[in-house]
DNA sequence: TCTTGCCTTGAAGTCCACTCGAGGGTTTAT
DNA sequence: ATAAACCCTCGAGTGGACTTCAAGGCAAGA
């Protein structure tokens, strides 16, 4: 599949591919005979879940670190398993902080409901 | 309360905080004889409601919008009660990416797990 | 063969949200 | 009364994550 296929399907920028290959967010993508990209199954997979983590806020320097440890192989099976419960526990903290500004503004809101409501009430009986 | 105080209270930088009200994010602050910032309870809520928000990725934009309205006076109550559900929508979408990756993680540990157990077995049972 | 369009690289540019430094006034402690 | 530790403003600098640009190679259709 190449770059622009992979750009539509997982709604990324074929900029931001290279970049995220550049950098070493992903490892290298296959190449075709004349040196363009195609996208094998596993290096979609790798693209997908690039793009979760990226969603979530995880950052390009820890997703480097991740798949360098992925390419080192078997040894490192520890050290990729320490770095994944560190960042879901950092998402956790992350989805705690994001629910505690939604009820801040549900509370907010809650507010407004009952103003328009007075103001509603206005347009009827202009008691003040 | 000084600027430094309310610094630590919320874990905002000074610096933070004077950026905040250069820009707008919120309102102007009350100031002492001599000109230095001196915090008020709704001065300080006004930082922890911006600090909340921007603990969950609310942009400094849209906190502008919003100050800016609160401080145009009533008649934007329809307005920021528009800004605000379109914020707490946008959160909510957050929250749901955060616990899609969280739950991607949480299924790649299961798998390391696994193969740590795996580990774990062939120092007794050297089978292959 | 020429054109259109996608692909390549590397470097430079952009945007956001701070963060820092310079230069200067004020308050507090010795 | 003078040094240390605050505070102020303004403008420039930083870091992260792209994004765009420049210059050029290859490929399929008219």
């Amino acid at each position: 599949m190449n770059i622009q296929a992979v750009s539509k399907k997982y709604g990324v920028s074929s900029d931001t591919l290279r970049y995220w290959e550049r950098v070493g967010v992903i490892p290298p993508v296959t190449r075709n005979a004349s040196g363009y990209r195609d996208y094998t199954p596993e290096d979609e997979n790798w693209v997908h879940f690039t793009q979760c983590m990226r969603n979530a806020g995880v950052s390009i320097d820890i997703l480097i670190e991740y798949t360098t440890l992925m390419m080192e192989g078997k040894q490192t099976i520890a050290a990729r398993q320490s770095l994944l419960e560190e960042q879901r526990d950092k998402l956790q903290d992350q989805i705690d902080k994001l629910a505690a500004a939604r009820d801040r503004l549900n509370g907010k809101l809650d507010g407004y409901a009952e103003r328009m409501a007075n103001l509603d009430e206005s347009k009827y009986r202009k008691t003040k």
